[in-house]
DNA sequence: TTTTCTGCAAACGATTTGCATACAC
DNA sequence: GTGTATGCAAATCGTTTGCAGAAAA
């Protein structure tokens, strides 16, 4: 749903912007951004995810600095992160275009699952409530909670 | 700015539900439902929050029967839980309306200031993704994230 | 060489849970 | 009375931090 083939960042891009900021080009970070890059359908990933998926291909890399290098990354705009209530922060790769962000997560209350959209309709919104609040703006998060087909049964209340 | 005069729940709405899902009436659950109705201005309480203004007021409400009855009143549909990253649950008193749940959180990403916003322009893209989905929804979540006018200094980039 | 970065383990803070008692129904 | 709810304390889980050694620049 999410389309695969917009522009994000590179290893090149990652060494520009660490050294933009006085950060080094670890291995170490490279793996990190890498195992995004590999996984374009994976999004979402935890800090136990990605440090789970490293020690599977033989990295020794250690979970705190799998949660210091996420959170660098997502400093430096090359990754975002998100919430989805579940207990961990999870991040996506970012795309280039900053007007490429938008797309929406729609999130089964029952069963946890979560699907994308790309299309976006808050723009004009954005712009009025940055003119009104004084605001810079620098990304929007739009979740819509529910049940999937699925879990579509008599009883919503209890999971 | 959100509406203050908006019908939300009483202990009368808290009492009903209770008991068409088998649950008791305890002081316990009153006291928290009280302070949500008590504070209107005071939005995002955290289960710490509660737990604080409730032992302020002199009743001896653990921590834990906080919690409990936060997710109780959430699954209710009484209080709604928002997650702002900054490391714990929030909720806020719903509105009895369903279409009148809809406000935006605009949040400062190096203060942490939250501000509100009542507009929604969102109703024709949620009927259109439930259409699309086949999800049931039933409630959703717009957050921008950005610099209020006291952060916006020249680096962005670190608190 | 100099400073940043890493890995480990301990610390931390929010939330959950086990259990005996207290209470709403 | 009976089963649920509470309070406490201990346990849990994601995340952060201190520190000594390793490695970019």
């Amino acid at each position: 749903m999410t389309g695969a083939d917009e522009k994000t960042f590179t290893i090149d891009d990652l060494k520009a912007r660490l050294s933009t900021k006085g950060y080094k080009l670890t291995p170490q970070r490279k793996e990190i951004l890498q195992v995004f890059i590999d996984h374009p359908d994976q999004h979402h990933l935890s800090a136990e995810d990605v440090h789970l998926m490293l020690r599977g291909e033989n990295s020794k890399i250690g979970l705190a600095t799998v949660y210091r290098s996420l959170e660098l990354l997502g400093s430096l705009g090359i990754l975002l992160p998100i919430e989805f209530g579940d207990g961990c922060t999870r991040y996506e790769l970012n795309t280039v275009d900053p007007s490429k962000h938008r797309h929406h997560h729609l999130v089964c209350l029952k069963c946890k699952k979560v699907i994308e959209f790309d299309e976006d309709r808050l723009d004009e919104l954005e712009a009025d409530i940055a003119l009104r609040s004084g605001f810079w703006i620098t990304n929007h998060e739009v979740k819509f909670f529910g049940y999937c087909k699925d879990c579509q049964t008599i009883d919503h209340n209890r999971a």
